[in-house]
DNA sequence: ACCTGAACACCGTTCAAGT
DNA sequence: ACCTGAACACCGTTCAAGT
C-alpha cells in the first residue's frame, strides 16, 4: 500500500464508475484494506483527486502522449513540441477520455494539474512569438477557456448513453421553445440547429483559434 | 412556505455562509420548518441550486442591474443594452458578489442560468455585427471563457480573508519555486510577479477583448 | 393537502485496538 | 510502524405519523 497505488486505484475507479463511484470505502474494497488505511498516504479526498488529476496531466505536451488519428495536428511529428492549438486539443482529448478530469480541473485553480497546463500553454506561446508582456494574459485566457469548456463537456458526458446525443439536444431545444417563445430567446432559437449538430471538438478548436487570432492582432499593435 | 421563499432563503444562506453552509437542515432552520418540508416545493438540492442561480442571473443584460462605479462601461447609459464586454463584466461582478454562483454555473451546462447568459451574449453579438454563421461559435467561446474564469475566481475567493491575497500568491509562487527549479517551470517563474499583482477583473476583461478581437478578425475574412 | 421529524442509506474522517 | 474497522458527525432524501 503506497500513495502511488492509491492514486492509481482511484483513477481506475473514476474512469470506470465516474466521480460518484469513488469513495474511501470503494477504494478500500479495491485495495483489499480498511477504509481508514489510506489516510496514512493521502491527506484527504481533495488531495487525492488533485493527485489523480496531476498524474493524468503530467505527460501533456511532452510529445510522449499519442495523438488521436483524427487530430489535424498529427502532421506535427511527435518528436517536436506541439503548437498551442495542438496542446489544447491534447488536453481536450484527455478530458474526453476521463470526463471526471474536467470537473476536477475546474474545481480548484491552484492545484498542480492546472499549473502544469498553464506552464505548458505559456511555453508554447513563447515559441509562437507572442510578446513577453502579453503572454500572461493570453495564457490565462486560453486556460480559463479550456477549463470552462472542459467543465461543460464533462457535464455533457454525464448524459445517459442510452439517449442519442443529438436527440437530447433537439428535445432540449424543444423544451426551451415551449418554455419561452421565439421573442424571449431569439438567439437560442436561431442557433438551436447548430447546437444539435455541432461537434464538440471542432467547436473547442474554433474557440482556441479565436483567442489565438486575437493574440495575433495584439501583436500587430 | 413556497418555492420562491425556499429559493430566496437558499440564496441568503449561500451568500452568508457559502456553498457548504447550505443544507436542507440549515434551510429548514431558517424557515422554521421540518427538513423534509421543502421536498413539496423543490425536487432536490441540484434543482434548488439551479433555481437559485437562475434567480440571480435573471436580470442580467436588461439594464435593470446597477453597474459598479469602477466599470469603464458605465459610460453606457443604463437605458441602452450593454455591449458584449459590458455584459460579460456584469456577470463577472455578479459572481464576484456571489462566489458560489461561479461554481454552480460551471457545474451544469444546460441549466437555465447558463442558457440565459448564452442568450444574452448571443444577442449582443447580433447587435455588434458578428456575421450569422460565426455567432454560435463566438458566443460559445465567450460563455466557455466566462464559466472557466468564473470557476477559478470563485475558488480563489475561498482563500481565507485573513491572508492577504497578494501574499498568498507570492508564497504560492515561492512554493512552486522550491518544488521545481526555473528549468522545470520557466513560464510560471517568468510571470510569477504578474500573478501576484494582477487585477482579476482587468485580466478577465482582457481575455474578453482577445476573443472579441479574434471575432473581428474573423469578420474580415 | 401540507408539515413534521425520526429513520434510512449513505458519506469523509478519526482513532482505539490490534499485528 | 502500519493496518483494521467500528464509531462519529455529518449529509440528501423518504415516509409514516400527525394537523
Amino acid at each position: 500500500l503506497s500513495s502511488a497505488a492509491i492514486i492509481q486505484a482511484a483513477i481506475e475507479i473514476l474512469d470506470a464508475e465516474g466521480e460518484e463511484g469513488l469513495t474511501f470505502r470503494s477504494l478500500a474494497g479495491r485495495l483489499s484494506t480498511g477504509a481508514g488505511a489510506m489516510y496514512r498516504h493521502v491527506a484527504n479526498k481533495e488531495e487525492l483527486l488533485e493527485a489523480a488529476a496531476a498524474e493524468l496531466v503530467a505527460g501533456v505536451g511532452s510529445g510522449t502522449r499519442s495523438l488521436k488519428a483524427s487530430d489535424p495536428s498529427s502532421l506535427t511529428p511527435s518528436s517536436q513540441t506541439p503548437s498551442s492549438l495542438a496542446l489544447m486539443l491534447e488536453v481536450f482529448d484527455l478530458i474526453d477520455d476521463h470526463p471526471w478530469l474536467g470537473s476536477q480541473l475546474a474545481r480548484a485553480p491552484w492545484q498542480p494539474a492546472v499549473l502544469l497546463i498553464f506552464e505548458a500553454v505559456g511555453e508554447r506561446l513563447t515559441t509562437a512569438g507572442i510578446p513577453d508582456h502579453h503572454r500572461f494574459e493570453v495564457a490565462s485566457a486560453l486556460v480559463h477557456y479550456l477549463l470552462g469548456a472542459a467543465g461543460q463537456y464533462a457535464a455533457s458526458s454525464r448524459i445517459p448513453l442510452a439517449v442519442d446525443r443529438s436527440d437530447f439536444l433537439v428535445s432540449l431545444a424543444a423544451d426551451w421553445t415551449s418554455r419561452a417563445g421565439r421573442e424571449e430567446l431569439p438567439f437560442i432559437h436561431a442557433v438551436a440547429e447548430q447546437l444539435a449538430d455541432h461537434d464538440d471538438r471542432e467547436q473547442f478548436a474554433a474557440g482556441v483559434d479565436l483567442i489565438l487570432a486575437g493574440a495575433a492582432a495584439l501583436r500587430r499593435t
